[in-house]
RNA sequence: GGGCCACUAGCUCAGUUGGUUAGAGCAUCGCCUUGAUAAGGCGGGGGUCCGCGGUUCGAGUCCGUGGUGGCCCA
């Protein structure tokens, strides 16, 4: 009669699930974390500590979150618990970037509404708050979803009146910094709205316009200087040289004021009759036409070398200078480019590199002004056919034909959009050196990755003049107003205070509700005229500059010190919100407001390609945790270098969800080993099993190991390590081989109350540490735990990493000795662990160090016997090893080979077995 | 077109200042276990280190050049 000894063994137990089912548990644990304050109280209790504050950018508030977005701000979340269990006052306000166009004009469509003037501007900004406040809820709880810790119901909005305040007296400061002043721009502009636009609110559509050829031709004096420049002998050349221009826009000729060519192009003169032509070697044929063989060449030269050169205009009495521009390019026209400064973005910054003048003969109903001369009075599409014909017969006209092609069109009333010079609200980079101080104060900045600071240390370099204002209603006003007398518009800094304390107190909707004289300090005076009648300016402030300010609205108040020690974005933010702050801190607070930048990369498809919600391959962050489980992502978001573009999709995950479930389950084997253990069972350090020290000790090592990468925002390096030591010391080794003393060792003994013990340090720590990354598992593995063992840690986010101790280099080296035995035993073919005996010949160190410790080395080992000799010839690290067949045989509880039969009650236990069954 | 970045096994990534037969996890294949079992252990296969040229005794690593992809601009 066979007795099966299985009852009286102490085996794995636990309520802990091996199936994660995440989607399934985890909005409760969101829910938990909430009403439990989790992460409130934790803060109290670091608030001592000493503040750690990543800053958040904020996220515009118009539609749902996409893996871009939760690999961000998932980051955000782990930098901010991995503070938090460091012990430091880890705050964290969320904030969301609520005004701006795109709402503004989801809202429209969604009101149906085609023309933004059509609705009074207070009525529209409410319905923007409406939608602006839906997707800010929407995107909170897709953020909680993830897990992510932060003031949830304290977030920071740009349209509360107090953000709106912030943002008027930032403008305040600047103005009275002397760092603003009004400037034309090149803007889009609808005549027959009259208003400006915006690049959304173009589209493109097929239009018919007069493509014209027109000479501009040189005076005497000026030929003279052409055919010097391009080394041509002037007696055989006719008088008369033209530079040939082309358009498509006849009525931009009176704003007129140069000719670009491109820099390194080779443009020749052409003769034929009595005169000659100036235009791109590369496009003569097709611009000179049909009679193009009887043309003689006289000369080329590059583009370059005409610069500073200039021609007559065709009807105006000016110059036409002659200047370089790398945009020419030689797919249509003659190589040489009209330039009107005044009527297109290109033009407009050559106008600006040559200090040209920005001609704007165009009033805001698209009707020429006086300064168009001739055509003063007319309409500019009325204008077209007339100048047309005007050049005709003055003989400028070279060529005309219709020209069929994509044109910029106004998105409500479908009619050609112009380019116009408008006056703006800028912010003045090189007034007092804003620039350069800007470039300054990145060099105290920390970047990673470090070519960050040269990347945005160009774009500083580069970046135009700063237009802060828009003409439209979905913003913070800027509180400009305008002189009734001479027209003058002020932007004055006791202005824009008074308006300050009004939004603060009664929101933005005050500048477009209230009379002007509400904003106006007593006895206030037009600096241009003395005049005392004024009128509100309705432009509103870019977003860039609202989200610019953030650390002004959030920072240095509440205990949060400025500046922040962190901001973590996307790589598109150097030259957005990283670089607004940085310029609003340097030109308000002379300095910057991070101490360290950390970018991360962007989220493409499986195939490297960018994800696009119009190819269908975009995908949801909402959606993906339904699918997958907010953890799961959660640990693809270390297991990837989040600095460089990562690759999303199905593949990725699945690889991703099988480490999941590894980790998941070792977790769940500590648990199952511990289940049994009370608190006053918990076998203090001092007095566990040498083999369990060393365990700890390992553990202790790595946790530093781990903590230091971390803390330095190497999350791919401590996954990696997370993963090597949960696989390579634990379950492969140290539990492995753990397993009979845990099984078959009596219950209360100490021997397995002292591995239990070690078990727990190790699953706390092992928690501790994961708990950042896998917050969802950690928490249930914890909530896990025998609740006496929890102690007053209720949550896993109460643990705090272990302190920083000297690594443990003996007990480190010995555990790689015993892995190494291990290794060697469990590689056997043939007989293998229990059913094995081993000899070892040790070099005398090792001798000394391991038979004290003899049945410990022979449990890491997993074998039946033991025996060590020291052998002082032997040199580290030479082993002398002997594996044969244990003696004695198969204990039927155990499974160890010993004698048998001790007790005749029992024949087939060994002695330890017998004496425990009893 | 310009600036910046990336490119190492099927996938995610290591490869210190140039130095043996380029490593790990996951996947794959085979074996063992059946007292972590929708688990666990052991072992195997798999790479013109994006291409080309150069420096060097020696290059995945340094230099040049081309390609592919990404971000920001034009």
């Amino acid at each position: 009669m066979q007795r099966d000894y299985r009852d009286t063994l102490n085996l794995p137990k636990t309520a802990f699930p091996m199936k994660a089912d995440l989607p399934k548990r985890e909005p409760d644990r969101v829910a938990w974390w909430e009403a439990q304050r989790t992460y409130q109280r934790r803060l109290e209790r670091n608030k001592q500590n000493g503040a750690w504050i990543l800053h958040d950018g904020p996220p515009y508030a118009n539609g749902h979150l996409h893996m871009g977005h939760f690999l961000n701000m998932v980051l955000k979340d782990m930098f901010v618990k991995i503070a938090l269990l460091d012990g430091k006052w880890a705050e964290f306000i969320p904030g969301w970037d609520m005004h701006g166009l795109p709402i503004e004009f989801e809202t429209l469509k969604h009101l149906k509404i085609k023309d933004f003037h059509a609705i009074d501007p207070i009525e529209l900004r409410n319905k923007c708050k409406e939608r602006a406040l839906h997707w800010l809820d929407e995107q909170r709880s897709t953020r909680m979803r993830m897990g992510n810790f932060g003031e949830w119901q304290h977030p920071y909005r740009t349209i509360d009146p107090e953000f709106e305040a912030t943002i008027v007296e930032a403008l305040a400061d600047l103005a009275q910094a002397g760092q603003i002043y009004k400037g034309l721009r090149s803007t889009l502009w609808c005549v027959h709205d009259e208003t400006a636009l915006a690049e959304a609110e173009i589209e493109y559509e097929q239009k018919v316009s007069p493509s014209i050829f027109v000479r501009f031709s040189a005076d005497a004096q000026q030929r003279d200087e052409i055919l010097r420049a391009m080394g041509v002998s002037a007696e055989h050349v006719p008088q008369k040289v033209s530079v040939i221009i082309w358009t498509t826009t006849p009525w931009t000729l009176p704003a007129n004021v140069a000719i670009a060519f491109k820099p390194d192009a080779q443009y020749a003169l052409y003769a034929h009759g009595d005169e000659a032509f100036i235009v791109a070697e590369e496009l003569a044929p097709q611009t000179l036409g049909e009679h193009f063989g009887q043309f003689r060449k006289l000369g080329t030269v590059k583009g370059e070398a005409l610069e500073g050169l200039s021609v007559r205009h065709p009807f105006m009495d000016r110059n036409s200078e002659l200047v370089i521009a790398d945009y020419v390019d030689l797919e249509t026209g003659t190589g040489a480019v009209h330039t009107a400064p005044g009527h297109g973005a290109d033009d407009f910054q050559t106008g600006l590199r040559y200090n040209l003048p920005i001609l704007n003969p165009v009033d805001a109903r698209g009707v020429f002004t006086a300064e168009a001369g001739p055509y003063a009075g007319m309409h500019i599409w009325k204008a077209n056919p007339k100048i047309v014909e005007d050049l005709r017969e003055s003989g400028a006209l070279w060529n005309a034909f219709e020209y069929t092609h994509s044109y910029p069109h106004c998105w409500r009333c479908h009619n050609p959009v112009i380019f116009r010079a408008t006056a703006q609200w800028f912010i003045a980079m090189d007034q007092n050196r804003l620039r350069a101080r800007t470039i300054e104060n990145l060099q105290d900045v920390t970047f990673t990755p470090d070519w960050g600071k040269n990347r945005m240390t160009q774009m500083l370099e580069n970046h135009p003049e700063w237009c802060i204002s828009r003409q439209r209603t979905w913003g913070t006003p800027i509180p400009a107003v305008i002189c009734s007398a001479c027209t003058e518009s002020v932007l004055d800094p006791a202005v824009a205070r008074i308006a300050a304390k009004h939004f603060r107190e009664h929101g933005a909707d005050t500048w477009w509700r209230d009379p002007v004289e509400t904003f106006l300090p007593h006895g206030f005076t037009c600096p241009n005229c003395g005049g005392k009648a004024f009128e509100k300016e309705k432009n509103i402030v870019d977003i860039w500059f609202e989200s610019g300010v953030t650390h002004l609205a959030v920072l240095g108040k509440n205990g949060i010190p400025w500046p922040s020690d962190v901001v973590l974005e996307g790589g598109d933010q150097y030259r957005g919100w990283f670089r607004s702050s940085v310029v609003t801190a340097t030109a308000i607070k002379g300095s910057a407001p991070y101490k360290q930048i950390v970018k991360n990369g962007w989220v493409n498809d499986e195939h490297g390609r960018p994800m696009s919600k119009s190819l269908g391959t975009g995908i949801d962050a909402k959606d993906a945790m339904q699918k997958w489980g907010a953890d799961v992502l959660r640990l693809w978001s270390a297991s990837v270098e989040f600095v460089d573009d990562v690759r999303f999709g199905p593949n990725v995950v699945d690889q991703v969800s099988r480490v999941y479930r590894n980790i998941r389950n070792r977790v769940r084997f500590m648990l199952s080993n511990v289940d049994d253990l009370g608190r006053a069972d918990v076998v203090p350090y001092a007095q566990m099993q040498w083999f369990d020290k060393l365990a700890c000790d390992v553990t202790d090592d790595w946790v530093a190991r781990v903590h230091g990468h971390l803390k330095a925002f190497r999350l791919h390096d401590a996954y990696l390590e997370i993963i090597r030591f949960e696989g390579d010391d634990l379950s492969s080794f140290y539990l492995d081989a753990l397993k009979d003393r845990l099984y078959s060792s009596a219950a209360h003994s100490a021997r397995r109350r002292s591995a239990q013990s070690a078990i727990l340090h190790i699953l706390t720590q092992f928690l501790t540490v994961t708990a950042p990354l896998l917050s969802f598992t950690a928490e249930e593995a914890w909530q896990s735990l025998p609740e006496a063992l929890r102690g007053d840690r209720a949550s896993v986010f109460d643990l705090t990493f272990a302190g920083s101790k000297h690594p443990n280099a003996a007990s480190a080296q010995a555990w790689e000795k015993l892995k190494e035995l291990r290794s060697w035993v469990a590689a056997s073919e043939g007989r293998r662990d229990y059913e094995l005996q081993a000899k070892l010949g040790l070099p005398q160190s090792w001798y000394d160090r391991f038979a004290p410790h003899l049945d410990d080395v022979r449990e890491a080992m997993v074998v039946s016997a033991l025996s060590l000799r020291a052998n002082p010839s032997l040199e580290e690290p030479a082993v002398e090893r002997e594996l044969l067949a244990a003696d004695g045989g198969k204990c039927k509880r155990c499974w160890k080979y010993l004698p048998l039969g001790a007790d005749p009650r029992h024949p087939e236990l060994c002695a330890p077995c017998a004496e425990i069954v009893g």
